[in-house]
DNA sequence: TTTGACCTGTGAGTTGCTCACAGGTTTTAG
DNA sequence: CTAAAACCTGTGAGCAACTCACAGGTCAAA
C-alpha cells in the first residue's frame, strides 16, 4: 500500500501517515524501483491502533513505546494499563474541571440574560470576568490583594 | 512596575507578561534611563482580566479584541457575551465527550480487573484498544471495513 | 566594585498534526 | 506517444500559548 492507500484505509489525512512514519510509528519499506514507501497490513494495524489510542488521550511515544514492545514479544500490557489508568483520572479531573467552568458560566449567563437587552448595563460582563474566581486549578494559587 | 513584579502581582511567569506584551495585550511604557519597561496599574487589570478569561477558554486573540474595545469605549459585552455562550456550547460538548470516554475506559478497566493479575490473557488490553469504536467524533467518520 | 539578581530582545522547544514547496514518478486521456 | 493530472518524495514552517535558553546590558546591596 502507498501513503494515501494506507491513510484512506484508516480514515486519515495522508500527511498524518507521513508524520508518523517519521515518528517511528510506522515501519514501511521501500519500493527500489521509486522510492515510495510500501506500507503493509501490519502498518495498518498499528496505524488503527495509534489512532484509538490517540483518541484515548495516549501521547505518541506512548503508542511508541507500546508498539516496540509488541514487536519486541514482550506482552505490553502491563505498561498500557498503566498509562491507561493514569489517563482515566485525567479524564476524570478534567470532568470535574469543565462541570465547574459550566456551572460558573450557566449562572454568569443568567444574570446578564434577566437584564434587558445585549447592553446590560455597560461593562458587567467584563466585570464578571474580572472578578471570576479562580476555578481552584491549585498549582499558582500566589497573593491576590489590590483593587 | 516591572515585568516580575506585575508577573507576581498577577501570579504568572514574567516570561507570560513579556509574551502578552509582544502580543500587544499589555501597553507598558519605557523607562527612558535603561530602557525598561513600565507597567501601571491598568496593565494589571488587564492581565488579570487576561488570565481568567483565558481560564474561561478565550484565545489571545479573542481577548486581544475585547480589551482593544474597551480602550475605545465601546461597550466590549455584545462580543463577549457572543464568544461567551459560543465557549459554553463548547465545554458542554467536551464535558459529554468526556463522559463517553470515561464510561467506556471503566468498563474496559473493568473488564480486565476481573481478570487474574498484570498479564491478562496475552494481549487482551490491546486488543481492546484495537476494537475501541469510534467515539462519534463525527467529522471523519470514514469508511472503516476489513479486519 | 564586584556579585548577583534583574532587565532586554530574539529564537527555539513543546504537541500533534497540517500544509506548502519543489521536484520526481506514474497514470490516464487524447 | 505525449502531455497533463495526480500521485510520490523530503524538508521546513505554521498553529496555540506559552516556557525556556542565550547573550549581553543595568542596578542594588555588600
Amino acid at each position: 500500500m502507498k501513503v494515501k492507500e494506507i491513510a484512506q484505509a484508516a480514515g486519515v489525512n495522508p500527511d498524518t501517515v507521513r508524520f508518523y512514519t517519521r515518528e517511528g510509528l510506522l515501519n514501511p519499506t521501500r519500493n527500489p524501483d521509486n522510492n515510495y514507501q510500501q506500507y503493509d497490513a501490519d502498518d495498518l494495524r498499528r496505524l488503527r491502533f495509534a489512532r484509538k489510542a490517540r483518541q484515548l488521550g495516549f501521547s505518541l511515544p506512548e503508542i511508541r513505546s507500546i508498539l516496540d514492545q509488541a514487536d519486541d514479544h514482550h506482552s505490553p500490557c502491563p505498561m498500557v494499563r498503566e498509562v491507561f489508568e493514569k489517563r482515566l483520572a485525567e479524564v476524570e479531573r478534567e470532568i470535574a474541571e469543565l462541570q465547574q467552568l459550566r456551572e460558573r458560566m450557566k449562572s454568569a449567563l443568567g444574570i446578564w440574560r434577566d437584564m434587558p437587552d445585549g447592553t446590560p448595563d455597560g461593562h458587567t460582563i467584563c466585570r464578571l470576568i474580572e472578578h471570576w474566581d479562580e476555578p481552584a486549578l491549585a498549582k499558582d494559587t500566589e497573593a491576590y490583594s489590590d483593587d
